[in-house]
DNA sequence: TTGTACGCGTTATCAA
DNA sequence: TTGATAACGCGTACAA
């Protein structure tokens, strides 16, 4: 005999089977409202109902879990739920979820190798039936994953390219993003542009570079090679602000003449905004900045940042029903399933997001346009690219 | 029997047995590195593991959590996941429980009660063994906690005070942030100052402004009634800016006079930044402002924003802790447990971190006070209250 | 050292 | 209309 628990006794169907007077089946039956409680008397169903909830009776997930041989959950890795990316993310992916019967069970790897195999080993333990990687820095890659897509459960990858693993993704269109940027500066005027990179191993840092070198091309703009800075390889997401900061500093220091900033990101043009005010230089009257994200403090940061919007909820819902979908097929087809999709890349375009940090490159202009308020949805214009 | 699976065949401990031609309880034996595996051969200990990790056995929490009567996962119920405060505190939580056999499940209410109330349920059909409550904002008394209670299950909630429902807590000290807010502003010389209160269904607000007006009245410092703006109630957390900026531009037209704002939180005092920037004044030389949080943003705001700093990856694993030790005494004495703290609200003191949004009341001051670049840990002192 | 048997709480099938 | 029974996968006392 196992141990007498010391916990409250567990109410389970056969409780209430005894204190009801009809067998476990017909509880089970009439408290999962099957298709053959048809045949249970209203009164029967009435009686077990008020039993069940005069007990406190709440089914064991785990037993079910185990006779249905379904868990209802879906499995999501977060590589660090401290960076507002991710969390916007997880909060469409959240929505998107919401509605369903499917629970997320959200692991965070906290941007660690390790970490990131241990939660994976137990997410497929508890036996998931699908897996949403939400990744915001380095993910590199798993051999893990690869063990994994052979269970056949429906995977995703949003945030980061994760191809590379043969995973599904989902990321904004980086290319069109930095495009984007450039046009924006470029059309108010500014023809010398800073620009900061992001480091070299994220794919994404090239990706915008290109497409700010496809417009600056294509409008006949010269960036200056000592107007381009790189930020350095580092595992903090925070050191972007430094990054920022001294890359702009450094140009400054130099003499470099430049009227406009392309930041890698938002917190790069936070560290740019203090170099620059620190040299006395004022924004956007001096100097343009525009960043890259539309991370919450965005908006409320003084000047609002002109930025580059990643649609990181819709990202997270879109993530989440690549998955139910693939589900729903799995159940009704055959099994081929979802696997033809492997290693697909899907790009969602960024949306330029005009607030006070740029504007445009003009002799007579007034000191400062008039900055409104509104946080969330003010001076939005849409430029979709591809 | 039942439909046969289309998903990947699971791989059971029979299946091993059936290939190492051992036994399933040898197996089981071996794998989970019972005390009775003493016995078994080393050799044949070796070629298990060879069969089952070639195997790719995975053993299935359903099962196992059934049998044992145990889930080794702890319940976290997180009011917010897009605000940095309960994403900090849950950073913390996390890295408690890293290190132990317990795994966080964790839930997200949107602040919505309809939610709050089904994943709670969740949770319990899921026999979590512990509950952590994350909250930011509102969470009002909840019956349903009261039923939980009777489950004998540790809870603790954090960030806010939730003894009201009878849940013990562990939080900020909020008057002594209050306290010293306003004694950093009178050291520096300040003596008109502006407050702005937080909403008054948050009793946070209150402590708040109490420990302002203790050391208001301690000091001989009085704080004019039309300097004192609130917050008006909200559910959505990023109204705090919009409040923030509203209360200042008003006192502005109004043509009150201050030389320092203390703000509700960090939120609110990046709306009074904008609104007084509007209004051509320099912070800090033509006003200093103080929040309340020290969330990621305002160490990468410019100016940097001085603040009262909430511990809060600190406040997440010590409910962490406590659940864990709750859950320690239960297992090895009686029933009695930890019901007996019930209620008991803990406070953390709080810490004035100083950047640059404060400054000198002086005449003859420098125009801008030295800025400099570190984040994180500059300019930090600690005044402990009570 | 290893194998047998049983039960954890549910659900599906088949009988009554 | 209802009830008995056999799984689901695992862990463990007990027997061999």
């Amino acid at each position: 005999m196992i141990t007498q628990n010391h916990y409250t006794k567990r109410i389970t169907l056969a409780d209430i089977a005894r204190v009801s007077g009809f067998s476990i089946s017909t509880v089970s039956l009439v408290l999962n409202e099957a298709p053959l409680s048809r045949y249970v008397a209203a009164s029967t169903k009435e009686h077990i109902r008020a039993v069940a909830s005069k007990l406190g009776y709440r089914p064991d997930a785990a037993a079910r879990s185990l006779r249905s041989r379904r868990s209802h959950t879906i499995g999501i890795m977060v590589s660090d739920i401290s960076d507002p990316f991710c969390t916007l993310i997880l909060q469409g992916i959240e929505k998107a979820l919401h509605s369903t019967t499917y629970l997320p069970i959200i692991m965070i790897a906290h941007n660690q190798r390790k970490q990131f195999g241990r939660h994976l080993e137990m997410l497929m333990e508890r036996r998931v039936e699908g897996l949403i990687l939400v990744a915001n820095w380095l993910f590199g890659e798993f051999d893990q994953l690869a063990d994994i897509r052979k269970s056949q459960i429906p995977m995703v990858g949003v945030g980061r390219d994760l191809t590379a693993s043969r995973v599904r993704s989902l990321q904004v269109d980086n290319e069109a993003g930095g495009y984007a940027a450039a046009q924006h500066l470029y059309e108010l005027g500014h023809r010398k542009i800073a620009v900061l990179r992001g480091p070299s191993e994220l794919a994404d840092s090239d990706r915008r570079w290109n497409g700010i070198q496809r417009f600056a091309a294509e409008a006949g703009l010269s960036l200056a090679p000592e107007l381009v800075g790189q930020l350095s390889p580092a595992d903090d997401p925070t050191s972007e602000f430094e990054g920022g900061y001294r890359l702009i500093s450094s140009m400054i220091e130099k003499g470099a003449e430049f009227t406009a900033v392309i930041a890698f990101d938002d917190l790069t043009s936070l560290g740019a905004i203090r170099a620059l005010r620190q040299a006395g230089r004022h924004i956007p009257k001096d100097c343009s900045i525009i960043g890259f994200d539309d991370i919450p403090h965005a908006a409320v940061n003084t000047p609002g940042l002109t930025t580059i919007r990643q649609p990181m909820e819709q990202m997270g819902s879109m993530a989440a029903k690549w998955v139910l979908d693939s589900l729903a097929d799995t159940k009704s087809h055959t099994t081929v399933g979802p696997s033809s999709l492997t290693g697909t890349l899907h790009l969602l375009p960024p949306e330029l997001v005009i607030r006070q940090s740029t504007a445009r490159r003009l002799v007579d202009m007034r000191a400062t346009p008039v900055t409104r308020l509104s946080v969330a949805s003010q001076g939005r214009a849409r430029r979709k690219k591809r």
